[in-house]
RNA sequence: CGCGGGGUGGAGCAGUUGGCAGCUCGUUGGGCUCAUAACCCAAAGGUCGCAAGUUCGAGUCUUGCCCCCGCAA
């Protein structure tokens, strides 16, 4: 079995590394030209391009794929006998899908049809639910819409953030995608076709990342917290500095009221209800307060609460905006 | 040459016009309390990133180098 991979980030090589060490014959590595990136702006080349570097397999980076007919004749000189694409950034022409014999398939990390689309995880977490899952199918001209073969549902914990989750999904789909990759091998494969009702999980824009605390509500913003995490953040501005908060836990008032003696908590949302070096920082918000635990200051890292308020004053009474 | 911030005890920071190196926390020892987000007393811990220069004197000014971080993609 001859298999061509397609994919980009660390999520995809997971996958690619899972194919290899089960021995099956890898005859190229497609992936997305190399970019500037990271301070100074050097060209850096994506996970699974060093990956299959480091293993002396061919690498492919071609710009684009619709009529780029010169790449696709490379493709039919190796003559996969399947496509495995993970997380490739790029779609896929049907003039490209027919060269495999059996197909090309696809790792997605959501349960289809719900979340087709290049954020799933985010999404899942930004929207609170409490599960969420891996399909592996396969691919048709359309985004995410194929047959689909296999699916493994995933808990989500009540903390977790997309980077977390999407370590673990990373494993749990590359072990899947291997699971159908020996079906096809042996002919056991079956294909499902989706639904017809499904929903979109669209690319993040940068605007959502700035927290609303009229509009929020306290579980909201932990959920754009933890759904934010570590792709972009999230950030308020205080006193006029930009503050990024990377982690947060939401407290009910009464709780708060009665433990650290408080008395008036009807504040503005965003208004800095406790700060102290040793408890934390804790801010009103709707329907409940935000308990900070990780926090970065303007052009400083992220470090947790206590050790930014031990150089960083914040007062009661200031608001965040 | 993409833009910007910074290297000061274990952590996070301050350090004014060059003039004994500081703050909060932590650590160690001792005390106190029914209790706390505790409190009181004492102590240890620093070649101020590296090198050269200016100066009576440099954390602070000049030059070179190293390292770290943020933004942006």
């Amino acid at each position: 079995m001859k298999i061509l991979f397609m994919g980009t980030p660390d999520f995809a090589k997971e996958s690619l590394e899972n194919l290899y060490d089960a021995g099956y014959e890898v005859c190229g590595v497609v992936t997305t030209p190399d970019r500037p990136a990271g301070r100074g702006m050097k060209m850096v080349a994506s996970p699974v391009k060093e990956y299959a570097i480091s293993k002396n397999l061919k690498v492919f980076q071609p710009e684009k794929i619709t009529n780029n007919t010169e790449f696709k004749s490379e493709i039919k000189k190796l003559n996969p006998d399947l496509v495995c694409v993970v997380s490739y950034g790029v779609i896929l022409p049907k003039s490209f899908l027919k060269i495999p014999k059996y197909g090309c398939i696809n790792v997605h990390p959501s349960m289809l049809p719900k979340y087709r689309g290049s954020a799933p995880i985010q999404w899942a977490i930004l929207n609170g639910d409490k599960t969420t899952g891996v399909t592996i199918m396969y691919l048709n001209e359309q985004m995410d819409a194929g047959d689909i073969i296999l699916q493994e549902e995933v808990e989500i914990e009540e903390d977790e953030t997309t980077g977390e989750l999407w370590n673990r999904l990373s494993g749990i789909g590359a072990k899947l995608l291997l699971k159908a990759v020996k079906q096809i091998e042996i002919g056991t494969v079956s294909r499902t076709k989706q639904p017809q009702e499904f929903t979109l999980a669209p690319m993040l824009s940068k605007e959502m990342s700035k927290i609303d605390w009229n509009v929020k509500t306290a579980y909201e913003i932990k959920n754009l917290v933890r759904g934010l995490n570590p792709i972009m953040g999230t950030y308020s501005f205080l006193n006029g500095k930009k503050i990024k908060l990377w982690r947060v836990n939401v407290l009910n008032e009464s709780e708060i009221k009665e433990k650290y003696n408080l008395s008036d908590l009807q504040k503005e949302y965003g208004t800095v209800l406790l700060s102290n070096e040793k408890i934390g920082l804790f801010i009103k918000a709707k329907e409940g307060i935000i308990s900070v635990l990780e926090i970065q200051g303007e052009n400083a890292k992220r470090m947790n609460i206590n050790d930014f308020l031990r150089g960083n004053k914040i007062s009661v009474g200031d608001r965040f905006e």
